[in-house]
DNA sequence: AAAACTATCCAAAGCGCCTTGGATTTTTAT
DNA sequence: ATAAAAATCCAAGGCGCTTTGGATAGTTTT
């Protein structure tokens, strides 16, 4: 069923019935539920490339997800902005193009994109400290919001971030509170900003605290569980061991956890550990007692914000860049306690 | 840059500059390489939504992930599976249009998708026991590939899964060989296929060997690591208690592993753990040496052979359906062993 | 009652591409 | 040299929609 057939079947003429359903005054009201009777009745729906032509927009989000260059990962945060972003998406009548990226296609991914005009705009995932694609959006005229920020940017651009940086400094406040003064970071690449801003919590606490940075007390790497377990066993096996870890991640303090473990220790007793949790909810982080003490940010609350930005953004390409700073909550869990004392 | 534009730039009529860049034959080599040079230096690429609007293709698939029910939950499979779909789309000139469904939006869902005209077919995720969709996809006539198979259909469909059953089965006989005969399943959600294909395999095994199967050894949820803990924590409580677990899940089974610390055992000595692990790249097992004995198969696999197979059906859409079983592989590491003598 | 609006509808021209059905030129066959 | 065949190109129509610029009928104003 085209409008066409709608039309003929209705005794109106093309135009009246588009402008019928696509709600514009110049028809009388009985004409417009006449119209949109037969429309539902006849499951009508405009054939969405006929539209996109007609209109010039193409009615699609592009989301980029870069596969990690080390294992060919999708990082999971993704999957759960996404389920966010989309449901924006579906309110307003956009559609979402998902493309998974290796690093060295990116540029000619967006080129392809925006030259095809298949999307009205783009999100840009895991953004890293330096990262050339802002300007190479910018170049080709593309619509973005950047769900993270940048390091390297001189001009302002769209995005939305946690307040990660605000939120390990909170953490690791928190562990210095509980006497803790040897405190590991296991954080994630640190070529990506999130990161590289969380590490600068991290210091950021240390060095108002008065207490010295111990770099052989940070790793950075891709945050499996395996990662996790690796770097606390080694840690914990030196003679001048941290008494607390803070995890990038819930699944890396899995691995963190088990170490512990191992090393016949118990966590929230003899070792302390505070995780960032995305709010990934598979991991539920143990129901109504939370198992691990957190900053906590919803990444899908992020997605739909970061939707939101992005769509308006679209409808008035003339706005400024607008920047929103999620903050995260700091839940106390089973996994800190005062640090034990030295002996 | 559009084909108009790119046609007078070459004094070349827009049939011709279409017909050299589309491979027809009816066009001279030398006007070809000509077209060829202007359309890549001019950075040419047909205008997706006007193509699809003359040839009748969307060029893009649709995959609606659906939310479980419960948690609202994004199935962390999923996002591996695109992976692997996308590089097929990609290679093909296709787009991937994603969609997250709740289960009461899904019909509205595709009947909005084929009428639109946005989609040229869909891969059906998660498909449960029975499954009104294959139905509705049959009836609006939109090509579909399932990502695992149904129990209620009596007409030929497009499926590729992996041999859940076969693989559970074989699991199920390790541990019996191992002189395990007190095996605990904690599988996921029964009403989704996979997991009750999974529970039957688990079964066969125990009745081909002459073993009672224990109803209370057995348990049915979403797969999060705090259920695999609390399920494992009252199982170890029991008088009688199980010597082996078979996890339908990695996360799930990190809880059953904290359960087996917290009760004082030790794993792969007093307790067997065996699970089936989909290869998500971000939990590696443990890398060299697996911590889990696993039967292994890869979703990013499933997710090509799936796209693959659903292009394949869309340029011939007289082929009979097609299907593919795949096989798991199975891998022994440090969580099994043979079983503790009984006191 | 004529003039000036309003309300309601429509014909037709695009949007950018593909494709049919020639038209023109070149090559091959007779 | 001429007819037939092949090679090469083009004009124009159509995909299904939106939108501009009228046209027509009904109301109100003077």
């Amino acid at each position: 069923m085209n409008l066409k057939q709608l039309s003929e079947q209705l005794g109106l003429s093309q135009t009246t019935v588009s402008r019928a359903l696509n709600g514009y005054p110049e028809v009388s009201e009985s004409t417009r539920i006449r119209v949109q009777l037969a429309a539902a009745q006849g499951n009508y729906r405009p054939n969405s490339r006929a539209m996109s032509l007609a209109t010039g927009r193409a009615m699609s989000i592009g989301h980029v997800v870069p596969l990690a260059h080390q294992h060919d990962v999708v990082n999971p945060i993704f999957a759960e902005f996404v389920a966010g972003a989309s449901q924006i998406y579906k309110q307003n009548g956009y559609e979402l193009t998902l493309t998974i990226a290796e690093t060295r296609n990116e540029e000619a991914i967006y080129r392809n994109m925006a030259a095809k005009c298949a999307v009205d705009g783009v999100i840009v995932h895991s953004p890293k400290r330096v990262e050339p694609r802002l300007a190479l959006l910018k170049e080709i005229g593309l619509p973005y919001v950047v769900h993270g920020r940048v390091s390297d940017s001189k001009t302002a651009y769209n995005w939305i971030d946690t307040n990660n940086r605000r939120a390990f400094k909170q953490a690791t406040q928190l562990l210095i509170d509980l006497g803790h003064s040897d405190i590991a970071l296991i954080n994630g690449d640190e070529s990506l900003n999130f990161a590289w801003l969380r590490r600068l919590g991290f210091e950021d606490a240390m060095r108002e605290n008065g207490l010295a940075i111990n770099p052989t007390f940070m790793a950075s790497a891709e945050l499996t569980e395996t990662f996790g377990y690796l770097t606390a066993e080694s840690l914990l096996k030196k003679a001048h061991r941290p008494s607390a870890f803070i995890a990038s991640s819930y699944v890396v303090a899995l691995g963190i956890r088990r170490a512990i473990g191992r090393a016949g220790l118990q966590m929230g007793k003899d070792l302390s550990v505070i995780i960032h949790d995305d709010e990934l909810s598979y991991f539920d982080n143990g129901g109504a007692v939370p198992q691990f003490t957190a900053t906590r940010s919803s990444v899908r609350e992020a997605g739909m914000l970061t939707a939101s930005m992005l769509l308006k953004q679209i409808d008035d390409p003339g706005l400024f860049p607008q920047s929103s700073l999620l903050e995260s909550r700091l839940t106390v869990g089973l996994s800190t306690g005062p640090a034990p004392a030295r002996n």
